[in-house]
DNA sequence: TGGTCGATGACACTAGGTGACATCACCGTA
DNA sequence: TACGGTGATGTCACCTAGTGTCATCGACCA
């Protein structure tokens, strides 16, 4: 669709740059005007200039739309883990995974709010958001067991951290939050200490 | 479709009896043999001598007809936690609930392990999978925060708990396992402890 | 006898998702 | 300069999950 664009160096391109972008921004767009499952795939395809073809070349289904930056979230926790100092212990590395990911956030919280009230609003997205984290959790165990830890210690602290992740990041797109999520995590874990420890 | 049965009491019934209960069988029988997304609806309702518009009179979709026994599940977590005694802190009351969790499903090995291969072998299962697990947490979390569990304690406590159980439940019904699934549960507990002591 | 009810069937329709093939600007190379 | 390959997109036909609506007909009741 709309050949013949104009590109950045006056030379004509035969298509609009960032199709992914463009499907993203108008999948976010209708999903929170209309809601999730009043929003065709054509239409979204449409609003990008695009057909409902090209959507299922990028994205899997009309879900994943909206989980693009779940590898680059897994990726941050993964290497935070690596590269805690080795005397760390297995909750300590997840402390400092927990920071890095905090920083991560820090500066979306708006479009993250976003997100999440789109998600929320639909269970169909919810499954697929707790599919990313159970996947998240088990990226995060196996760079514990890279650390040496050992099962089942290593899954029980991935699946605990992620869970601080989850609960956390709920409370901080909360309208009346105020405080950061690195200090709603860190409460989190605190938390998550003395129940354990009876 | 097949009226003219004649019934226990030797009257002309219209309809075969127990119609979900056929749907169910019928389906986890063709899921077993060729596959979750190669099975369609058409053929289980066929197979249990339906249409495929009554399947989804009685399921909300095609994957809803694996987990029928989710209901029962939460309903005995809750029960136990509930119940435990008084002085009982967040953490023991949940390993009470697991022993009644276990005592549930010690008898279903088999037919547990069953369900697991199907579950196990399709992501849009293992979705809804998760998010029954998820509105279990819920439940729980509930069911604490009525002991008098503050948040986050009681959401964290309770997924905790559920980690536990899906942890110990997939180890449980591993072909090569021989421990009983209380046991299991009691050690992932254990290990548990360990780490949040550090 | 007739009327209501409840479980199921019949049928048409929407929308997510896929496979196969066509299109055409771009780019490298002879 | 001509030409052939490549990659991103479009077109079209198709399958199947899931839904809305009305028809059917034995059971049960007055």
């Amino acid at each position: 669709m709309s050949p013949g664009v104009i590109d950045y160096a006056g030379r004509v391109a035969r298509w609009q740059p960032d199709a992914v972008g463009r499907l993203q921004d108008a999948a976010f767009t209708l999903f929170d005007e209309q809601g999730f499952d009043r929003t065709t795939v054509a239409e979204i395809a449409e609003r990008a200039g695009l057909t409902k073809r090209t959507f299922f070349r990028y994205f899997a289904d009309k879900r994943e739309v909206l989980f693009g930056g779940s590898k680059g979230l897994e990726d941050v926790f993964v290497t935070a883990i690596a590269g805690a100092p080795a005397a760390a212990s297995p909750l300590d590395a997840m402390a400092a995974a927990l920071d890095a990911l905090a920083e991560l956030f820090e500066e979306r919280r708006a479009g993250s709010a976003r997100r999440q009230r789109i998600i929320v609003a639909n269970p169909e997205l919810q499954e697929r958001e707790l599919i990313k984290l159970a996947t998240l959790a088990a990226a995060v165990a196996g760079a514990l067991r890279a650390r040496g830890v050992k099962e089942p210690a290593a899954t029980l602290t991935a699946e605990a951290g992620v869970t601080i992740f989850k609960v956390s990041f709920g409370r901080w797109v909360e309208p009346a939050n105020r405080k950061t999520l690195a200090r709603l995590q860190r409460e989190a874990l605190a938390e998550l200490r003395a129940v354990a420890a009876g």
